[in-house]
Order: C-alpha cells, then structure tokens, then sequence
DNA sequence: ATATTAGTTGAGAGCGCTCTCAAAGATAAG
DNA sequence: CTTATCTTTGAGAGCGCTCTCAACTAATAT
C-alpha cells in the first residue's frame, strides 16, 4: 500500500523496527511505535520482535509463553517482563496454522423454528455455552440457518474450512438430523439433548427429562389429581422423554391413560394456549405443561375461560425459566439446569477435541421440582413432606 | 501421532499422497482417499494438491478461486472440474495468515443486564446479524460477558490476537462505554443503537426513537387523552430518546410535562409492573411503555387492579414483538425493524473492515406504528384517517 | 577419567495460503 | 520484422506461529 493513495489511512503497517541490535535504540523505536499507535493502526507484535527485545530467539518465546519445562528462570522472568510491558499476545491465526487448532468452536441452530427466537431458554443456553468458552479461552461462533440452503453451504464450509475445532448442535431436527454428516466428518461434536437417531454413537448433554416428567405427575397424584392432561411436545426427544415419564408414572399408580387428555405444542405461548383448548373440553384436574411458555399461554386461556388455577385446575410445568415467576399464580416448575448443560457440553468438547474420550459420553443432569402456587400444594399438604435433594419449595 | 498409541484413533493425517505425476496413478490415489475418509480423518486438500490434479501451479489455483482475470478458459475450466469433484474449500487459517483478514465478525454484548438475557429484542437482533453474516460468508463470533474481569481478559485478546476483523456492540453501558477502548485501538466496530459519548466519532445504526415515540404520543393525543403517562428507561440512549420524542410531541400540543407521569424501567417485565404500580395513582388515561416487555408486566398489574385496557387507559408501546400479540387486548406499538437493524450493520461493518467509508456513517432506520386494541383507536377513529406509509392497521 | 543424562537454547523447516515478480507466448502497432 | 502491449503462467517469498533437531552446557553415573 503507498502513501499517496488515501493519504493517512488507519492501516499503514509498520514492520521490522526493531532490526537494530543496540538495545537503547530498539526502546527508542518501541516509544515511537506507541506514540505511532495512538494516531493509526500499528502492526502487532510478533514472537520474533519480543524475542528481540528480550535477548532470546523466536522460540524461546515461544516456550515461555506455551509453559514449556527446560526454561532456566532468568530468561523465563526476561522474556515475561517485555511480553507484560508490551502486552505482547501471540497472532491467533499464525498459531491455529501452526497447530492446526483454531480454538474457535461452533454452536450450531439446525431447526428454523420460530420457537428458537422466542423461547427464553435458548438465550439462556447460549449464555452457559459462552461462560464455559470464555472460561477456556475459546472463540464462540454462533451459526443460526434462515434457509435450507444456507444451511447446507455453510455446514459445508465449517466441515471443510478446517476454522472450527468442533460443534455444539442444539434444536436439531428429529427428521433429517445433521448429525450424520457430522459423524461422516469426524468433526467432534457435542448434542444439546438426546440425538433420536444412533445416540450410541454420539456425545451428547441432556437433562434427566423422564426423570423430571416423572417428578412433575407424581407430585400432581401424590395431590389427589386423577384427570392429569399433559401438554408435550412432538417434535423432538425431550417432549417424547417427558411424555414417556408422564405415561410411565400414571401406569405404576394404575391410572389408566386417556388419549384424550394428551396433547402436543410447540414450546411457543400460542402453542400452549391452543393445546389448552382442545383439552378443556376433556375437564383435566390437573395438567403437566411440557414447558414454561406453553404454561403461559395455557394459563391465559384458562383465565380468559374464568376457569381458577389452582383451584379447578392444577398446573405443573417445565424448564423453570422467568416467566415461571411472572405468572399468577406463580408457577410449579420442573427446573433444567440449562446453563449448566451449556457448560458441561462445551467442557465434552474441549475433551473430544484433544482425543481424551474414547467412548462415546453421555451426560445426563438431574431435574429439580420447584413447587410454587400453581399445583395447589400449598392449599393441599404439609409442605414438610416434600424434604427432598431435588425438591424446592418457593411458594 | 505412533500408530500404536490408541489404535484407529480417528486422526491419521495423511498428505503428500499426489506427489507422483501419473494422472491415472493420482486418480486411483484419490479413490483409496475417499475410501479412507470413511474410517478415520483425512487431511484435507491443499492448493498445492489440487494444482497437480489439474496440472497447474498453486498461484494458478488460487488465481481461480479468488476470480482474477486473465486465466485462460481451458485451465479455468479443469481446475474448476477438480475443485468440484474433490469438494476441496481453502483452509481459513492458511488464508487468513496470508491475507492479513479473518472474514471473522465479533457480535459484543458489554451489558450483564438481566433484560439481555430475557428481552426477545435480543435473539431477533442475532438473527439478523446472523443472517447477514452467513450471507456475506463472515463467522459470526459471540462475546457475552459475566463478570468484568471476563470483559476485560476477553476483550484484550480480540483487541490484539488479529483473530477478529470488526466488530458489532450493542447493549453498550452508558457509563464505561467500551467504545474508547475501541477507538484507541482502531478495531473497526458498528454500534447498535446510539452511543452516549462521541456518537460523532462513531459508526452507528439506531432506529428512528424519536420520531417512533412521536408517533405513538401523537397517536395518543389525537384520539384524545390528555393524562399521558410514560414508562420510559434510564439506562440506555434509546429510552433517551424516546422519552425526548415523548416529552417534544405533547410541549407541541401545549399540553404541560407533569414529571409523575415520567417513570423508568429496565426493559423488564417486572419494572414494567414496578413503573405501572407507580402511575397508577396519578391516574394517567394513557401510558405509552417503551417496550413490549415492560407492557407486558404494566396490563398484568392493571388487569389485577381491575383497570381495564383500552377503556380505562390507552397503552402503547415500542418494538413488535412476540408478546405484543399474545396480550388481551392486543398491543398498539411501534415496530421496530430490528432484524434489518442487525443485517445493516453487518453491512456497515465490512465497508468499514475494507477501508470503503471515509467519514463516521450514521444509518437511522425508520420505525412503523402498528395499531391494534390496546390504545381505543378502534373504538374511537375512523381507522381509514391513519392510511399513512408509517402506519399500519392491525385490529 | 569418561560416558550418560538432563537442562537450555537457537536454527530452521514447515502449516496452506496470497501476492509480487518475472518470464514466456500471443497479439497489435509501427 | 521489430517493438510494445496484453495475456497467461509459475517460482518463490512471505504471513507469524509450532515443533523437531541438533548443539551446547552442566550435572550425574560409571
């Protein structure tokens, strides 16, 4: 780039200033540099400038900055105090070539539901997800898909690309999955969830959704319930898993099971408010809502209808996110420990990443109840029963 | 990596394999390479490689790759054939090293505030970014933060790795603006929204709040109310502004400020209740809400008092989200184009990365009032007085 | 005493691309 | 036919790191 063309441009790079051998001469330009810095954009260092600087070569820095043993400590503390009094931090893009490893990982939306960008949970994933790579020093790259072309072109360029070290998918769908091509790959990866197909072979974080489900009818008999509708889900594994708790508890109190009173949303408030119709008819006394937001839009429903929570109806749904306690009454929720799952699943990853997992993994965290007002506990039973490691009581 | 050490794992590079010059033997080479791929990893192609299948040099490849003119159409055409059958797609890295450039964007949420997390505002903003990322083939990276010491560790490593090209701040903090930092730096960087200090030195895309929040009071005056109170927000230049546009449309009617009727919220749900709980007793017969959000927890606490909307009090309020549709009645609001708010600064941002923009560019988008139930137009108006290209008519 | 080992460093060869430069052939102009 | 210009290609020098290898010193074993 010449200086005639678009004089004083922010991006005149200055190179090999520090060429010299004396050393007052080399501090004079490093001052001259940083005055430089101030009025456009300066070249950043490079190992071989701070190894100049502190008397060693290229990759004695190198070592020092990797940790290597077999540095004897003067050097060690010299080559420290030029990289701290020059905030010296090695080019990520030359390492990752080096080292064939970016330290960038992806995490992957296949589903273009409208719920992804409506449900708080997601945003509280992704806060999990972030916490943990900041935590690790990796780059998050969000990947987010409005078509399925777009989809496919850039799955394409993450698998071929060599950028990214590795995938979170979250929201995939139960037809269709991406999973398959990543296992064709052998990109490492981590599913948010259980895969519905060959989770044998993936690795995968997912809540204790049967076990949660589970947690939810049994407090709703334990009651006195014995209309119990559910709301679920039909569109990936945690509404199956719940659904499949549900059944599975009314079975062992020999409640038989009415088809009538099951019913499917989406995870989004309409979804919830229209399940709740088809089931008011069928006169539940009580419902498991599959998530918080389908709880909200049933509750508005059943407002609208005059019909009282808990007093005619109760509620008990899941995920535990805001809107659980922004709702009157507030509500009695199955908890995920969403950030969590984000965490544990980019920790798989970095696992899977450097080869130290063999087998396919699959973590499974526990669910709590979190019992509120709307499953009229608190009008029905001594709380005091319900002392238990994953039993809250927030009334 | 020995063979014996952790047999098959799924990492065996294999390179040089096309180093013989016999096409029919380099064919054959490939062949037992794909077969490969189907066990373990396979190191991808290089340029280097894909030359030889097409018997050109490595310049010659690149050259068709990157759309250089004076390529003869015959060689053009065979690398291309080569490039296809292999599926081969540059390394990132390799290219980014050479080229001094990532194609990586960084999206910045500085702010820990509570609203980030739980304001529907956020992942529509993503969405576009997103899209508009994938669309100009960018990576969009996240960065959230959690604590200050994460801001500050994160942000020097973006600021000198050279893994980042620009960047994209919203949900900046008033006081303590990253922006400074930035500007030392030289990182180019777009601001959603507009930036509190030196909005003159900094490239922004905001919607329009003033004139938004003309429209919705004017809207309010028009049909009459005279008590209008706002719920507006401190934290942020857009309730600023909204609050401005406010206060200028009713000094215009001669109708006089009353400071009781000016009240903050944060964006959430439960400040919108909290602010609401506080106007009540001034008795305002209209309340225009900067947000869906706080509208939100605003009519629930009316509906509790048994206030009822629109007839004893207007609402309308700002965004056009989800829930503005999911209330009884329906949301009168201004809608903002938020998803085009986030693909206009990807736009803004890669002019500014390739040195296209000279001077700081200010993009203010327009917003549209979107008229439902919540304000009493209907009952009041003859709808057909607001036919308006700002203004739409959703009853 | 010498041989061996451990500790400490630098030289230098990549990683896979981009981009400049020069060379060679084709074409047009004198 | 020569000279100038345009088109087309390859060689090769980086980009800023990592990592192997070899060299050298110091400590320990034989």
């Amino acid at each position: 780039m010449s200086l005639d063309n678009g004089m004083f441009r922010p991006l005149i790079h200055v190179t090999q200033i520090f060429l010299t051998t004396d050393l007052k001469v080399r501090y004079a330009l490093y001052s001259l540099l940083r005055a430089l810095s101030k009025v456009c954009k300066v070249k950043n260092l490079t190992l071989e400038e701070i190894g100049k600087l502190a008397g060693v070569s290229r990759a004695t820095v190198s070592r020092v900055i990797n940790d290597y043993p077999y540095i004897s400590p003067e050097v060690r503390e010299r080559v420290q105090r030029v990289i701290a009094e020059t905030g010296y931090q090695p080019n990520m893009i030359a390492r990752s070539l080096a080292s064939d490893r970016s330290n960038i990982i992806g995490l992957v939306i296949p589903s273009q539901a409208y719920a992804v960008f409506t449900d708080p949970y997601f945003p509280r994933l992704i806060q999990g997800v972030s916490q943990a790579s900041n935590q690790y020093k990796l780059t998050l790259s969000l990947f987010l898909f409005h078509s399925r072309e777009e989809e496919d072109f850039t799955m394409k360029s993450i698998l071929n690309t060599g950028l990214i070290d590795g995938l979170i998918i979250t929201a995939d769908r139960k037809e269709d999955s991406i999973i398959p091509r990543l296992l064709r790959h052998h990109m490492p990866f981590v599913v948010i969830g259980r895969p519905d197909t060959t989770p044998e072979k993936v690795n995968f974080v997912d809540t204790d959704n049967v076990a949660g489900a589970r947690m939810a009818t049994e407090h709703l008999v334990s009651l006195g319930y014995e209309r119990i509708g559910i709301i679920a889900t039909d569109e990936n594994t945690a509404g199956d898993d719940r659904l499949h708790g549900y059944v599975a508890t009314l079975e062992e109190h020999g409640i038989a099971i009415d088809d009538k009173l099951i019913t499917y949303g989406d995870f989004s408030v309409q979804s919830g408010a229209q399940a709740m119709k088809e089931l008011m008819p069928e006169q539940p006394d009580a419902v498991f809502v599959c998530s918080d937001s389908m709880a909200l839009g049933a509750m508005t429903v059943l407002r609208e209808a005059g019909i009282s929570v808990p007093d005619e109806i109760a509620i008990v749904s899941f995920d535990d996110l805001p809107p659980a306690t922004q709702t009157e009454p507030r509500l009695t929720t199955v908890r995920q420990p969403i950030s969590q799952t984000g965490q544990m699943a980019v920790e798989l990853l970095r696992k899977l990443i450097s080869s130290d997992v063999d087998h396919p993994v699959h973590t499974i965290l526990p669910n709590q109840l979190i019992i509120r007002s709307s499953c009229g506990a608190a009008q029905i039973k001594n709380l005091h029963d319900y002392i238990d490691k994953n039993v809250v009581i927030d009334v």
